[in-house]
DNA sequence: CTGAAAGCGCTTACAG
DNA sequence: CTGAAAGCGCTTACAG
């Protein structure tokens, strides 16, 4: 029979007032440090909002400073196959970590949090027929908005940009809307270069992910104009689409074993994810990795070092790219409707890094090997490495 | 020289209302479906509010109808190294994913959404002389809000929880706060069961998280108890210290190797990431796991079946903890400042359940490991599994 | 059923 | 330097 304590309402800045024995407006001022208020009166309004335990309405604030300080970040968001605790312990195969996704958001939260913006999340179905306004309403709730890969079409994007400040990860940049990604080509060519010339792979496939992510596509370009380059053979087509999960490069394996297909001798992944799902299919199937078969990433995500082998793979400032992506879309907050001004940099390109570690069949490092990644720039003309 | 289009202000009701020929009241109640709008009226209003694109401000919405549709949570962060882009290679061992953090949040979001809430994100330092500020801050951006593990003192807690609802998250519940946690003892009874019963192994250590986590405690206390019973030899002590991190798990394991230590056959590890950590230290120390060593982790986060050996693992149903806090949230939100109202359960157990892999010492599946779990209810009788 | 008006809790010109 | 007042964009009694 426990009862909840009543929350009290919390104090308002006429309380602060009046307990300090001044105007709203000067309560308002030392907060915000406009004016020059006496000392007595900051004395006396900081006593009052120290005694009372006052913070500020955020809604209030927003309505009549006309800044929120809060930004939105949307992504797409796998639908859970409903089956509560899979009792069975089959997973949900949709049930997956989108690792980088989350790693993305911790950057943009960081670089929010420095700038003094709260992260407002919010996740839209793939089927989702009313994305557009489960975005529109999250966007009425922000300064302005990060949008994760195929959030929304592009008619839809176009319209949420003429009403709020909109930033694209992955994506491409627009009249109204500006994109941060990472440079896919350089670092799939260093990493083609590297199964092809440095191992001598005369195979390789690509593992797809979305058909319709750039970043995807620009991955698949690169590598197959490096295979051609290099006349090695380059292997994809409906067998090899994955879906950025685990578990699609771990069915396409799967199906390519169960109709015995020649397997090539080194299979880029899309990214890591797939790379995992890819790699536990194979070493399921009793195939070796690397010996038999190379097997390469791309993200680098915390777990690649601690798969093993431990993925090769090819690094994107993940942390970067969303602190990059925090920063354009402030400016574009501070300077909206402004007509022409000057935009900051409205595609801006982060560059990526091969990280050799086992998984392409490098040998493993002489002593801890989680502590030394043999990393090269992706733009550097040196072999670099140890 | 690309200019960027000016942003639009966006329309107000005022704006609908004016388009329709009504008052902005009308508009008000065709759109949220108070009183009975005469069928005229909610069409003109609804063909204004398409063509105009009208989506309300949020801020004022929350300000007038006193609700903000938004759901504070916070999680503690761990500071990054501030090595940009760490160009040796070595990563900072910082650098890590808090993944089962994540999940919950994917959790929370998941449940708001369906509630029509957002989600504000933030995290708080660890070294947080203003942690409570910030928290308070977002706070008042917030209807209420959700605290992970160790964010805030008992005592600020308790200041924050007398001006917003508040549910923690493997925390403990008090006066004026919810708490939402996993049955840890339950599931790490089985556990501690199965490798000393079912596996024989006559020593088991417990590589621990943080110290002042009652989540922590309580997985210790239940393993030492399980080995008690059964008169097998735990082991713990301040080396066996950990931090919930990779790399927390990597470091007491190097250092243990490092003074020639004996090992146990087993280590029970406070969550998954301890557990990668230090499988990934023992590989590369050349000792099998787990023929020599056995290494159990705890959460079944997803990577946990990808690892080689596949991880044995205590599953928390990480989903609906996250799911769960924003219920019994809201339901506090609802009934805020009824005095004496029958509160929620203020303090929820989910159940936990030992998921058997391989690196416990049980043989693979016979086909697909990664599909065939053997998973048996902690609170079931049965011995369950294939 | 509908409109005019008050009010939510702040910030910010505008006078003094 | 400081206070009274207007205004941010909504919702919701209150009259009609």
């Amino acid at each position: 029979m426990q009862k909840t304590p009543a929350i009290e309402q919390p104090p308002t800045i006429y309380d602060v007032a009046q307990a300090a024995g001044v105007s709203i407006a000067s309560v308002s001022r030392v907060l915000n440090s406009h004016g020059n208020p006496r000392q007595e009166t900051k004395n006396r309004v900081l006593r009052a909002v120290a005694e009372l335990g006052f913070v500020p309405d955020g809604a209030a604030r927003a309505l009549s400073a006309r800044v929120k300080e809060i930004v939105g970040v949307v992504f797409r968001h796998v639908p859970r196959a409903d089956s509560h605790e899979a009792a069975d312990g089959a997973a949900t195969e949709e049930d997956e970590s989108l690792q980088f996704t989350d790693l993305i958001n911790r950057g943009i939260e960081v670089a929010a949090q420095q700038g003094g913006f709260n992260l407002l999340i919010g996740s839209v179905d793939v089927h989702g027929h009313d994305a557009r306004r489960q975005v529109m309403t999250m966007a009425r709730k922000c300064d302005g908005v990060i949008l994760h890969d195929r959030v929304l079409e592009p008619e839809e994007l176009a319209q949420l940009s003429r009403q709020v400040p909109v930033v694209t990860l992955a994506g491409v940049a627009t009249d109204a809307t500006a994109n941060v990604r990472s440079d896919g080509r350089s670092g799939m060519g260093e990493l083609a270069r590297h199964l092809i010339h440095d191992h001598g792979y005369p195979t390789v496939a690509y593992l797809a992910g979305h058909a319709d992510s750039p970043d995807n596509l620009a991955r698949r370009q690169s590598l197959t104009e490096e295979t051609a380059r290099a006349g090695a053979t380059f292997v994809d087509g409906p067998r090899w689409q994955g879906n950025y999960l685990a578990s699609g490069g771990a069915n396409a394996v799967r199906n390519l074993l169960a109709e015995n297909a020649t397997l090539p001798r080194a299979i880029a992944c899309a990214n890591d994810q797939t790379a995992l799902g890819v790699m536990t299919q194979l070493a399921s199937a009793g195939i070796d990795v690397p010996g038999e078969i190379a097997v390469t990433g791309f993200d680098d995500i915390p777990v690649a070092r601690h798969l093993r082998p431990q993925l090769t793979t090819v690094r994107q400032p993940i942390h970067e790219l969303g602190a990059a992506a925090f920063d354009v879309l402030r400016s574009m907050i501070t300077d909206r409707g402004q007509h022409g001004h000057e935009p900051a940099e409205r595609d801006l390109v982060l560059p990526t890094v091969l990280v050799r570690r086992q998984s392409c069949g490098c040998r493993a490092g002489p002593e801890t090997a989680a502590l030394t990644d043999t990393v090269t720039m992706a733009s550097a003309d040196a072999e670099g490495g140890t």
